[in-house]
DNA sequence: GCAGCGGTTTAATCTAAATCAATTCATGGG
DNA sequence: CCCATGAATTGATTTAGATTAAACCGCTGC
């Protein structure tokens, strides 16, 4: 396996990054030294856990969250199998979720950008059923389960509002078992690209424009392609003028288009 | 939101006649639809939302428990875009949900025995994001959400419960997507039906012989297959000895084989 | 600077399952 | 009881995407 050992830090990406606006965020907020060091002024906070709390709850919540855990690419988050403990929500880079088949034939099972919140197979089993891996310099906040039940038996705004993560997360599930069962290779390759477009704009990231950190084979075994496939798509929307594709930056052309690829 | 059309409170299909007497005609079987009045004394109870609630715990979640609400086949328990109200446990009988694509082609996005949650995909977005409906008679536990998330405040138990179904149901959706990304047609059908086999045992009714009341339409929507695909396969696993099929009916002769039909 | 190696592209075949087509079967209403 | 209609089976043909194969990038580490 990739276990990604040390390799000289992995200078931030020129688009989409991440670390730019984190990093410019903080000179310019009251807070000196460890920049987004609470809940409160951390700028995914309107998307993360803490949306619909007040002040004094964000800083309950503030007191559980174990901030900051930097990894490297190839670095694990968890592995398959391991006792469920936290569910994590991503604070910069971004991850893969994946199952190792016995035939040793990788099958990816999710993808998560900034704000997103990672593990919560892992909660009825008490134990991960994927493992999951850093897809490039990323760091997370790791929210103990048992103190964030502790914590949402007292509020209940975060107790509503953790049912709706998850359920937005079945509901989600969902689309991608329609997806699955009924998008041709180009269907599922335009969904895919217009997903990430809108979960990076939900970040306030270029929507039209940025990297795809998984390589092909990843995205393949996602959508249920082969690489192959999933590069001539790639290419063949790029002759159509739709997308253009550098290495693994993508550009979206024509966004409406690309909607209009999706006839189901 | 969905737009503000008044609340249909679940009407029936339209396809369905209209509705003959209510109650009348079950009368030929002994009923399970109105065997338990509460919670306490449903044979569902060891694995429905009761689990690990205590008796005074039990009580007061029959307090919120609508109970015994009759479906006859192609009844919808909610459509799509409905407001999102409840959840529903399975009492008796069987679910399936769906979508329906612009292209009108439907897609199957589960199917649901006793003791099983319907509705979750409902509530983030507070409206359901498909419809279900009844593909036998049938009878559900409805329970409303927010009275569901006031007792889960005041019983640690329940919200611990309930975050367990939901986890639950995330994990078994993560399987999902890896079915249909890497299984063959064959492995799909053989997964599919140790499923069943294993969700009727579950709730203690033949593991190993059973009916479909789905149409092989349905299945084949499902598992992202024609309907010709799925019948054919079942034609060839009965050739194979390893099952028997007459029209609904299924047994499953060998369940060890069938197993070893899914090398992933 | 160069070698080595993932990762990617492109092209030529192959194949599993879809599609098209025709019967047969089952069920429920009149 | 029979007919109509939807569901299921079976077969012939087509096809989208897999497989196989080979060459090609673009890193990164020496």
């Amino acid at each position: 396996m990739s276990s990604g050992n040390h390799r000289s830090e992995l200078r931030p990406a020129r688009i989409a990054s991440e670390s730019v606006r984190v990093a410019g965020n903080a000179s310019t907020r009251a807070c000196p030294h460890n920049a987004a060091a609470s809940c409160s002024n951390c700028r995914l906070n309107e998307l993360c856990l803490p949306i619909a709390l007040n002040k004094t709850e964000i800083h309950q919540l503030d007191e559980i969250v174990q901030r900051n855990r930097p990894l490297k690419k190839g670095d694990h988050l968890y592995r398959q199998k391991d006792g469920f403990r936290s569910v994590y929500a991503v604070r910069s880079g971004s991850f893969k979720s994946y199952l190792l088949g016995p035939d040793g034939h990788g099958r990816v099972t999710g993808f998560f950008l900034p704000g997103e919140i990672i593990g919560m197979d892992g909660i009825a089993a008490k134990s991960y059923t994927n493992s999951t891996v850093a897809l490039e310099h990323a760091s997370v906040c790791e929210i103990p389960f048992s103190q964030l039940e502790k914590l949402s038996q007292q509020l209940p705004n975060l107790q509503h509002h953790f049912f709706a993560i998850m359920g937005n997360e079945i509901a989600k599930d969902q689309q991608i078992h329609t997806l699955l069962s009924s998008y041709s290779a180009q269907e599922r390759i335009a969904s895919f690209l217009l997903s990430l477009s809108s979960r990076y704009a939900r970040v306030s990231l270029s929507p039209d424009r940025f990297l795809l950190h998984m390589t092909r084979g990843d995205i393949g075994e996602y959508l249920g392609l082969t690489l192959e496939t999933v590069s001539r798509i790639f290419t063949g929307l790029a002759k159509m003028g739709v997308i253009a594709v550098k290495n693994k930056e993508v550009s979206l052309l024509d966004i409406e288009k690309l909607r209009a690829l999706i006839t189901h």
